[in-house]
DNA sequence: ACCTGAACACCGTTCAAGT
DNA sequence: ACCTGAACACCGTTCAAGT
């Protein structure tokens, strides 16, 4: 590595990276990762990467596009199961590495959001999905519903799971919020205060723990079996395959 | 009204509205409203309001406050119903009345986002659903489970299905995509290309239209009924109200 | 072909100063 | 108490100019 030529006066904490698309996309992945949404910018990607911002734009295009890259990238972690295994199990085990994979970077899901849904591997995926549905004898006239239903609710769910809640850097709204919980009116919310040991920090609407740091593993789960179990009692004729 | 005072170098369109937090959360919706995340700022508000950006922070604190508080005021369009209908009814008009309100307002809710499940708002929400699935006989031990799965996929569903699709002023991208479904190679996606006529522009990462023009209505049905279903036939013993 | 350096048109937010 | 006017520290993006 000789980095005697080039120390003039760039300003790059890196000693000049290749700069390629992958590069740029790998470093954007890195700095979205670390820091989220708060941290990440064109510029501040560009001085991570020790170039000009416009440097950037020669091979990504523009923001968004990079952001569609690096969504790209991270859809391609979310391999369906290719075992032959009945449409239950599979269908099972693709929403949980979806979520994992979810949870393994959760600024980037954040940062990604619903446009996961648009991305290119989102293609091979609705084919495999929808394979099994129709493999698993789904009336050919309620695949799209339970196709949307199955994607919807699954990546929804994650989605709102994972999302960062109000005062980010607050760290006394936490205690405020679990405060506010404790003392609830039982006249005005009755259910909530009698099961408020299981819904504090637990539920929706009910917590101030992120799901990145507290997940809903066993919501996400009776979920899935929920879907799973009402989609299957739907087959009018046995599996197709 | 005696629009003669006031006149100098203030650079406002309106004629100096009196200012107070309620007419800025008003103006703030109609402008998120009417032209999405892209036309809405603290500046371009402040201008459509005829003051200085300044000015409203004195009123409002800052912009994440503002927005909680234009998604508390919309979530208070979210009126449980109140009828003692049995526990399936009361639940499917409650989703459709959560889902027709982000139709109503497809630039607040994208905007609003994820918050929604931590506004003021839920608490009461909370109460009623939970309320309910106790008296619809959900056993103790899958309350909170059966809750987040509920909010979580409708919730998540509504916010996929109303979510931008990328290239928003590029009128060619539609065209692109469709496309670039008709011509799916049919090796590679034996299925999509089978049922394309069901799943092109209605369902998730086929279409290239937003649910807010081009709503998944029976798919969203098709979820509700799943959830319902499937969570009815857990109730172990009758309802208890 | 690839990057610099500087500019343009924006942001959210703060703050002294006015009234 | 409430707002102005200006400033600060950022953005994304474009573009001539360099190499």
């Amino acid at each position: 590595m000789d980095n005697k030529a080039k120390k003039k006066s760039n300003q790059g904490t890196l000693p000049s990276v290749p700069l390629t698309k992958t590069a740029i996309v790998t470093a954007a992945s890195r700095l979205i990762d670390q820091g989220g949404a708060k941290e990440f910018s064109m510029r501040s990607l560009a001085t991570a990467m020790g170039v000009y911002p416009a440097a950037l734009y020669w091979h990504i295009g523009d923001r968004s596009q990079l952001l569609a890259a690096v969504g790209s990238r991270w859809m391609r972690g979310v391999v369906p199961p290719a075992m032959p295994d009945d449409w239950e199990t599979w269908t099972r085990e693709l929403s949980r590495r979806y979520r994992a994979a979810c949870h393994r970077h959760p600024n980037i899901a954040r940062l990604i959001g619903s446009e996961i849904l648009n991305e290119q591997g989102g293609l091979a995926i609705a084919e495999a999905i929808i394979a099994h549905l129709v493999a698993a004898g789904v009336p050919e006239s309620e695949i799209v519903d339970s196709y949307n239903s199955l994607t919807g609710s699954v990546v929804g769910f994650v989605s709102l799971e994972l999302a960062q809640l109000a005062e980010k850097d607050n760290p006394s709204w936490a205690a405020n919020t679990a405060a506010q919980l404790a003392g609830l009116d039982p006249r005005r919310y009755p259910n909530l205060v009698r099961y408020m040991d299981r819904l504090a920090d637990r539920a929706f609407s009910l917590r101030w723990t992120t799901g990145a740091d507290k997940p809903f593993d066993e919501s996400y789960e009776y979920l899935i079996d929920r879907l799973i179990d009402s989609i299957k009692s739907r087959v009018i004729r046995g599996p197709q395959q």
